[in-house]
DNA sequence: TCAGGAATTAGAATAATTCCAATTTAGCTT
DNA sequence: AAGCTAAATTGGAATTATTCTAATTCCTGA
């Protein structure tokens, strides 16, 4: 039985690509399905395994179409640190990421629109900033883990 | 012949690694010399393309084991945008990166001291960051170029 | 000088991602 | 409802930055 959307979600999900001139499909419905209902940060492969539970079809070269058209509009958010596999992220809000060395796992940090504003500020006379992107890395556990 | 380090450079490079007990070879002479000699943030292969130059016989093998000395030995630092090709870089005090979409060109942007440590003020109670990583991606020119 | 560990080397291997050509599907148009 | 067409999906091959491996060469300090 293919995924379904809670309908709050599957309105934005569905107006979101039309307004594109995309069509909603079963498998990108279901790659943002599983996305936002473990609100971690899974990597594509990750998330390839979740989505076959529910379309075991699915490909991997499918995984990473719907990957990119979800990032391009802009209903998930993508997270590069380092050289590791990229990682899928729901939260929309502005916020940065800590890895924690030790277990590999990444956190939102939540970033204060004074402190967002300032960072704006660094970049130099000339320059169009479309992106930020802040990261920590280090050691650390959140309170309930 | 040999690529050499001006002196300044040289007394910095070989304290460096002797400290940690390295041995200075002149593979990892070139390489850091090569970084610090065009401030730009070439990747592993543009390094290697100089490198080449200078000591022909090198590998590629040997360009990626003395760039993870030098970093490692805090001589150089790595810079990664997105998924493409790690970048390294000679500027060693704390700065943040800006990648023109256009061009593919990274800049070095200075953080000042308050917005930085605003910065790491953002890092949750029972968190220690060892690292911080800030980068804009958009369009822009530098005054001269 | 020479022994032994460190560093370098060429080439194979790895792994995330992208590409490709063939097939299927979704959303019209009749 | 059937047919049409472009969009999306598919499996597998290709790409590419990087890492690994095992053999060779090089330093260094005894
Ligand atoms: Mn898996
Ligand atoms: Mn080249
Ligand atoms: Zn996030
Ligand atoms: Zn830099």
């Amino acid at each position: 039985m293919s995924y379904s959307l809670t309908s709050s979600r599957n309105q934005t999900f569905i107006s979101t690509l039309r307004e594109k001139g995309l069509r909603p499909t079963k498998q990108r419905a279901c790659v943002y399905g599983v996305i936002l209902d473990k609100r971690d940060h899974p990597t594509a492969d990750d998330i390839y395994d979740r989505v076959k539970r529910h379309l075991p079809g699915t490909s991997f070269a499918t995984v990473y179409n719907c990957l990119e058209t979800l990032v391009g509009c802009g209903l998930v958010r993508q997270v590069n640190m380092d050289r590791s596999p990229t990682r899928y992220c729901p939260n929309l809000s502005p916020h940065a990421h800590f890895r924690c060395i030790q277990s590999g796992k990444i956190y939102d940090v939540e970033i204060d629109k004074d402190t967002l504003s300032r960072m704006q500020a660094l970049v130099p006379e000339g320059f169009e900033a479309e992106n930020l992107d802040l990261s920590f890395s280090g050691t650390g556990t959140p309170p309930h883990d």
